[in-house]
DNA sequence: TATATTAGCGCAATCGATTGCATTTGCTGG
DNA sequence: CCAGCAAATGCAATCGATTGCGCTAATATA
């Protein structure tokens, strides 16, 4: 079996008599093409085989059905769900999605932005990096009117579209939870408080101590990279201090791992003595022991709504559109590590 | 500031009294080009802020500079982790990566590696998906001479590259490890026959059984679909059939962690009674109670395999080249689940 | 000094698909 | 029977970069 070389429009052009400008409508549909002249042409695009070639199209035509992202690490489940969630959508569509990870490097997140951009995507969705506090490379972006979303960690000091879960709720209810459990003196791990996301879920926890009548002691809210190194640091911290705590509310799973693994060591009963709740719902919060209480962002709905969001913003000049925050529900789950009752 | 329209090289053309095809040439340091007129190119191609085209310069020399990745689930620690090895070694190179899932449905696999062909990657790299047995598919991608790797998960039918680990000496070195612990009924967790993976884990098990005088009882070897569920059902379906069985080695994590959580709810202790032993190293082995021993795939080193062994090819005509399989060797991590010396 | 080289660059076609404008054909109405 | 219009298709430029071939001028060789 002989390999054809490239197929082109101009060889189904020739197979059936006519130019490569009835080919080329006839395939994409359009109106002043007799239906006759359309079958024929689709007819013999099947039979030769014709792919048509989008890189020829995109560059007529400047659309290059890309989509770019940049998660920090697609290393995560919560991040690789998002991904998931976008492909799904973006597939349908026929658009390919382009994943590129800034490993919460500034400098490479600038980079990659860069280099989304000389691939000429049609768009670009971004997690923000830890170490992102300025903003100039997506202005870049904005400027050219390429659809810009941002998910999850994303900032207001831009005019772009954002997808969230309520984390402020979250926390809020995640919080609560504990009270409601009995527990009184509650820590609360964070990261950079920079970064919307922590900002919003430490209001969230402290809102709902005040509302439960609970004093907020800023000496239990404790800063740490949110890792399980970074956890255990801050769970030791908390035990130096003496501040005796009695749960913890972590904005990160891996973090509260870390807490986890440090009150066994001591032989901390939990959840009788410590109570615990994560954040995110990475898949190894199901089997710790005991199995830990977590907040699910539902990663791909916010994946799905992101890539939503795009489509919608994809045909209009985004340049002096309203920019709009999506603002999804996230779950509290209750596992064992927070349920004493 | 306004907004510059595309600028083209035939913009730095005008701005130094040349020729497009001389800053063309000059750009891609033609040695027919003089270093002055280089550098009057370099030069003001930065001071008009000139960003190349690649889809362009994709059309004119059929080489997209993307490469295409097809992985059963982004969402699962070892493979976003191969795919991170890729993009690092090929962002390196200027490359850009196309991810896609499979899902370990054979006909989004078959749809993917169409839509990737159609996209005119310069190459693809796949783990074949739980249910493909056939590979037609690939085929195409072959016999237009576009470069092709499989990593982890294999097929031999087809003449391709792969990477792999050695799945055999790891099987065999896992199972001998339960055995110098003293356990002598192992049981075997696999799934699908028709994937090289499960065949040759399930060889390496067998082997250190036989070398070291311990019989191999087929009934002690359990087929499920390798997920939590799976390994809880295999877990039961060994009790039920009172086979006494000392340690189970299990061709996955998910599976190993169905079987703890089913052994823990009837008080077997782990690793006095049963020892267990997984595979992939996923994080949350690490987090289990007790920690779960595994095999780790060093999944980054593969991916970075991979793309040396794609970038390899990328210059050569594939068609007549012998293929190679580059195989890793893994590594055991020993934790407490198999530990009881 | 005349011819052969070579360095340095321009011309124009090309990659494949798209599209504004022009042209042809067929039909309608007066 | 003919102007007028619409339907269907062709022509040719275009997107931006690349490249084979050819041309000019400068340098080398005889």
């Amino acid at each position: 079996m002989r390999k054809k070389e490239k197929i082109t429009i101009h060889d189904i052009a020739l197979e059936i008599g006519v130019t490569a400008s009835t080919v080329s409508r006839a395939l994409n549909n359009h109106p002043r093409i007799s239906e006759t002249t359309k079958k024929m042409v689709l007819d013999a695009a099947k039979a030769i085989n014709y792919k048509p070639n989008r890189i020829a199209a995109a560059l007529r035509h400047g659309k290059s059905k890309l989509i770019g992202i940049i998660v920090p690490t697609i290393n995560r489940n919560f991040f690789s769900s998002i991904v998931r969630g976008i492909e799904e959508h973006a597939n349908a569509l026929d658009y390919k999605v382009m994943i590129s990870q800034s490993y919460d490097d500034y400098n490479k997140e600038v980079e990659t932005i860069e280099a989304l951009l000389d691939a000429r995507v049609d768009g670009i969705m971004v997690s923000l990096g830890k170490n992102t506090h300025t903003f100039e490379h997506f202005e870049a972006v904005l400027q050219k009117g390429i659809p810009l979303v941002f998910f999850d960690r994303t900032t207001d000091e831009l005019k772009a579209n954002q997808v969230i879960i309520n984390d402020y709720l979250s926390a809020y209810q995640a919080t609560t939870h504990l009270i409601e459990q009995g527990y009184r003196h509650i820590a609360h791990f964070t990261s950079h408080m920079k970064i919307r996301i922590y900002q919003e879920r430490l209001r969230g926890y402290e809102q709902a101590l005040i509302d439960n009548g609970i004093n907020f002691d800023p000496r239990l809210v404790v800063e740490s990279n949110m890792q399980l190194d970074g956890g255990q640091k801050s769970t030791l911290q908390l035990l130096d201090n003496n501040l005796g705590f009695d749960a913890i509310f972590s904005a990160s799973d891996y973090a509260i791992v870390g807490a986890l693994q440090e009150l066994k060591r001591i032989n901390v009963k939990i959840p009788q003595e410590v109570g615990l709740v994560g954040f995110s719902n990475e898949p190894f919060t199901a089997f710790t022991e005991p199995t830990l209480s977590t907040v699910d962002q539902k990663a791909i709905d916010m994946g799905q709504s992101a890539a939503a969001l795009f489509f919608e913003m994809i045909n209009a000049d985004q340049r002096n559109k309203p920019k709009v925050k999506k603002v999804l529900d996230a779950n509290l789950i209750i596992r064992d590590s927070s349920r004493r009752l």
